[in-house]
DNA sequence: AAGATGACGCCCG
DNA sequence: CCGGGCGCCATCT
């Protein structure tokens, strides 16, 4: 079956281990669409099953605002990642494609 | 067809 | 660190 750029984009996302994250620009461009940052949030609405929370801003920063971003740092916090502020380090959460 | 909208990213002051 | 400005691009008025 044909595997549309959101199609693409889940499945990136769907490779995040459990405890890491990576970010809008990073799922864009290791799914083979560099640039398209702005669509992976369109993927991530659409998309189910999948471990959005698992995915933030450059540089490690929550993006999501109000009641999901509450939901977004319970679930991370769930998998051990730690948040100072608004943040995660990168350097040693975050998920390294190869 | 034309303008507005974002869970974005990067650069600059 | 904090705004402000601009580029980006599928989707929705």
């Amino acid at each position: 079956m044909k595997r549309g750029m959101f199609s693409d984009m889940l499945a990136a996302v769907r490779r995040i281990p459990k405890g890491r994250v990576s970010t809008y620009g990073d799922i864009a461009a290791a799914s083979g669409h560099p640039g398209a940052a702005r669509q992976v949030v369109w993927a991530l609405r659409a998309g189910e099953g999948v471990p959005w929370h698992r995915v933030v801003g450059a540089g490690g920063r929550i993006r999501l605002t109000g009641e999901s971003g509450f939901e977004q740092r319970l679930r991370l916090r769930s998998e051990g990642v730690a948040i100072t502020g608004d943040r995660i380090d990168l350097k040693v959460y975050g998920w390294v494609w190869k």
